[in-house]
DNA sequence: AATATATGAATGAACG
DNA sequence: CGTTCATTCATATATT
């Protein structure tokens, strides 16, 4: 019930004046305003919900008073969303030529250099190489273990629903969200 | 199955790694988490009055009795996974508190002493606690070795001293944001 | 618009 | 411990 107060409270309390945010801080803020996003969401779909019953019971209360709907959407477009690093054509030619000429993992200075030379064509951090290395490697194990078969198919879920009746761990205190109405 | 998420598009993408806000940006941000905090507060005070009444009016309608999941549906499906460990929020809290605090990886009896205390917030075993103290140093240190570049950041999430909420994905294992009635 | 896929990034666990 | 793997999360792009 005090979920409101929890999620947007930290954020008044960084925001010194003069002072300025940390990528970190601004994660944070974004991840708020998603929390907040998703309860509304729900909030939104409960009330419908409650309305449509409600609308064949009685016909009171037909309370219309707020416009969430464009209450949300006003807000929608300004916020959020730290863009990803996409490389760029050619670097993208060159990390894929690089993997297939090199095996295994660039180690650490390897990596540099890399990323030094692929920096001429594009913004690119180390990280960020590491992260394409280890993803195409484990894509490409991937693809090949699964792949024998049929169709290509993307990695992702597969949604089915499978009923695993193991599910470990149900959170125990997470009660911030929930509204004992 | 994101839908909801592209409602709040761009936070900001003016937030260019070794960027900051500016004060400007920073009270938009304000406001629209304002804006949220706002109509969640309508919304839940739609939401008892509605109860209230439905309760006096008929002996019906107690407990949910309408699957709000549905809505959930919407932003993470799968109510099946979750194979590994996940640190709730305030254990992930409390670890991150232990680690600037210690100094070196926590011997045998340590790791124990804490798992006990963890375990009172969620599922926990030592050997969560021992990876998760070995990861979490070595990210740090390996941060700093590759972090020097451009873009360079990702991997670790450094701490803010800001609660942090879950992130706005729907785990049906962990954070609950369901609404029990 | 809604859904599906591709892919960058995060992270628990395992390996040497 | 440092490194690597496996899986998942999140978002950009493509498709219908």
């Amino acid at each position: 019930s005090h979920a409101f107060a929890a999620a947007h409270q930290p954020v008044c309390s960084i925001a010194l004046p003069g002072q300025v945010m940390t990528d970190e801080q601004l994660e944070t803020l974004r991840r708020q305003i998603s929390v907040y996003a998703t309860i509304c969401q729900q909030l939104v779909e409960m009330h419908k919900a409650i309305m449509a019953q409600q609308g064949s019971a009685s016909g009171l209360w037909l309370g219309p008073s707020i416009p969430f709907d464009s209450s949300l959407h006003s807000m929608g477009h300004k916020l959020t969303s730290r863009q990803r690093w996409t490389p760029s054509q050619t670097q993208l030619h060159i990390l894929e030529r690089l993997f297939e000429q090199e095996s295994g993992t660039p180690n650490k200075q390897r990596i540099k250099e890399i990323t030094l030379e692929l920096s001429q064509h594009g913004q690119i951090s180390e990280t960020n190489v590491y992260n394409w290395f280890q993803n195409r490697r484990a894509r490409t194990k991937r693809k090949q273990q699964l792949g024998g078969a049929n169709n290509g198919d993307s990695e992702l879920d597969t949604d089915v629903d499978i009923p695993e009746e193991k599910k470990g761990k149900i959170e125990a205190d997470s009660t911030s969200y929930t509204f004992d109405a």
